[in-house]
DNA sequence: ATAAACCTGACTAAATTAGTCAAGTATCAT
DNA sequence: ATGATACTTGACTAATTTAGTCAGGTTTAT
C-alpha cells in the first residue's frame, strides 16, 4: 500500500506551479530545479495533466504551464486520476458479479476493501490544491 | 496506491479461520481450498502471523492454526504489521529532519502524505477481525 | 535565426511481487 | 512402529511494475 512517485511528483509540481503562478507561465525547468524532479519525467507527467485540462501549456520562449482552473477547484482526485495514480484495493472487477481468484461470488474481504477504497477516496475528494498551498504558506520552500 | 495480495490473503485467511474456528484447529489446506490461495503462499503468511502471536499452530494430524487472541482484539493494523504490508505514503525518513529527494527540508507535500497516512491507519486501527466476520455472517461463502 | 520550452514515443534498469520448490520436523491415529 | 497429515524453513524465480532515460522532434518570443 504505497504511493508511486508519479502521483507524488504530480502533486508536488502542481503545488509549486500554483505557488509561483502569478499570471506568468511557469517552466518545467524551474519546477525541476526547485523540486529536484527530472525534467524528462515532469514532461511525461504534465502531458497527462494537460490532456485532462488541469493545466494549459504556453509554447515557445518564456513559455511554460499555467493552471487551467482555480486552485480551489482542483481536487487531489483530479490530479491522481490524470496521472493514473489509482486507488486499487479490490482485486475483482467492481461491477462484475464475480469475485477475485476467479470465484463466482465476491470474496470474504470484498466489502472491507471497498470500504477502504471509499475511505481513501473521500480524503482525495476533499483536498484541493488551494488547501495544499495554504498549508505551505507558513513554511519555507 | 494499491494493496498487495500478501495483505489481502492474510486478512482473507484470518476471516476464514475465525469463521471456522469452533475450537478445532483449521488446516491451511482447508483454507487454501476454500479461498483459492496457494498452500505454499499461505504457509509463508502464517509463519509471519505466528511470529507476531496472532495465531497459534498445532502440529501433527488434525493440526492447523487457531487464533491466539479474541477476534475482537485483532485489528487490521496488527495483521498488516505482521505480514509487512505497510502503508507508506511519505518518501522521506519520518523522524529525520531531511526531506525526500535528498533535500535539507521537508518537501511541499510532506504534510499531505502524512495526513493521508494517518487517515488510512485510523481505518485499520478501528477494524477488528470480529467486525469482518460479522459483516460476512449474513452472506454465503 | 536561435534559443527556450513544450511534445512524443520508445526504451530500459531496478525493484517489487507473487508466487513455486525442495527438504525438512512434529504429532496423531491406527 | 509407521504412515499420513500438517506445520516449518529457506532458497529460488518469473512476471510485473516503477521510475525513470533518451532521442528526436515542434512551436514561438526575441
Ligand atoms: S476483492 Fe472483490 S471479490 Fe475479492
Ligand atoms: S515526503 Fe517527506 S519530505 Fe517529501
Amino acid at each position: 500500500m504505497k504511493l508511486t512517485s508519479k502521483g507524488r511528483y504530480a502533486v508536488m509540481a502542481l503545488v509549486d506551479l500554483a505557488k509561483f503562478n502569478n499570471f506568468n507561465p511557469v517552466s518545467l525547468r524551474d519546477i525541476s530545479l526547485r523540486q529536484g524532479i527530472s525534467l524528462d519525467y515532469l514532461e511525461q507527467i504534465f502531458s497527462k495533466l494537460r490532456k485532462k485540462e488541469i493545466v494549459q501549456s504556453v509554447r515557445g520562449t518564456q513559455g511554460g504551464y499555467v493552471l487551467n482552473k482555480k486552485a480551489k477547484e482542483i481536487k487531489l482526485t483530479n490530479i491522481f486520476d490524470a496521472v493514473d495514480e489509482k486507488v486499487k484495493t479490490v482485486q475483482c472487477k467492481k461491477d462484475s458479479k464475480k469475485g477475485c481468484n476467479g470465484k463466482s461470488t465476491k470474496c470474504l474481504t470484498h466489502n472491507l476493501w471497498d470500504e477502504l477504497e471509499n475511505h481513501i477516496n473521500n480524503f482525495f475528494d476533499e483536498k484541493s490544491l488551494e488547501d495544499l498551498v495554504k498549508d505551505n504558506s507558513e513554511r519555507r520552500i
